[in-house]
DNA sequence: ATTTTGTCTAGTGAGTTGCTCAAGTTTTTG
DNA sequence: CAAAAACTTGAGCAACTCACTAGACAAAAT
């Protein structure tokens, strides 16, 4: 039941872009050495990020990435999701990707006791996680 | 961030179990048929909680396993705890399994961003499985 | 043109997950 | 007492995932 170091990277380095929004551009090396990752990891996850339209990136000698979203429109959900896959915790639950379970003998959805449970578990964390935002993640520290 | 099918075959085994609460014993094999398990994995899984005391056992002609507390003192977030490990989405936030982040530059624990979020989720998370008993789930079918 | 950056694809070693197998040990029952 | 029926223990294994590495390539600036 734990995040990935994908998304704690990927988390860590939007703390980094954050601060210089709106500013210039951080490059990879940077981000790597103030937030202590390996520098080509970090990038395979700020290519998903850019793929999934939150960072923009310049090649070339200038070059480097910035956040293209304000970091108040940008929520930890969105991210994980994005790192990490959906966050319910059996597939049954997820509303961003179900999928109904093959051997589970309470095949029918509304009766299913697990689904009930996890239900709630997958709520409360889509609540917290989909409502914080980057600002809010950034000013906390 | 998903919970292990032994997590989910755990607990779907105690469904079976709750309901013979206090009457006979059920055999692995009863358990495995009804809810679809392989019996090999099951066995693991009732061995696991057997030796974290919610279960007993008894060998022989007779025998098999039955819930050794009443279902209205399991509560979800112990079966889950001994099948899948702590609740925590990282490591430096669990309350049973804490361990500090080496790589974080946060090092410091009231300061992390990172530890402010996760822990809110943490919270939400054991908030509802240690307050979710057996009864409540084996009824809620 | 050369250097400096990002882009893409593939690979890899270690560990985990989900499951199987085989050889026990204990208990009941015929 | 013997045999069958159950749980017990421990090892093994294929497939997958995680965290990371490597290398060839593309674009931008000087």
């Amino acid at each position: 039941m734990k995040f990935s170091k994908k998304s704690e990277y990927g988390l860590r380095a939007l703390l980094e872009l954050c601060e210089t929004y709106g500013g210039r551009v951080l490059q990879r090396h940077e981000i790597a050495e103030r937030q202590n990752i390996p520098v080509e990891f970090l990038e395979q996850i700020l290519l998903a990020l850019k793929r999934a339209g939150l960072l923009a990136s310049r090649r070339g000698v200038r070059g480097g990435y910035s956040l293209i979203k304000s970091p108040e429109e940008i929520t930890l959900g969105q991210v994980i999701r994005i790192l990490d896959g959906p966050l319910a915790p059996i597939s049954c639950v997820s509303k961003t990707a179900y999928q109904k379970c093959a051997d589970c003998p309470y095949a029918a959805k509304p009766s299913c006791p697990l689904q009930q449970a996890m239900g709630e578990v997958r709520d409360a964390i889509a609540n917290i996680l989909d409502h914080y935002t980057l600002s809010r993640f950034a000013h906390s520290k």
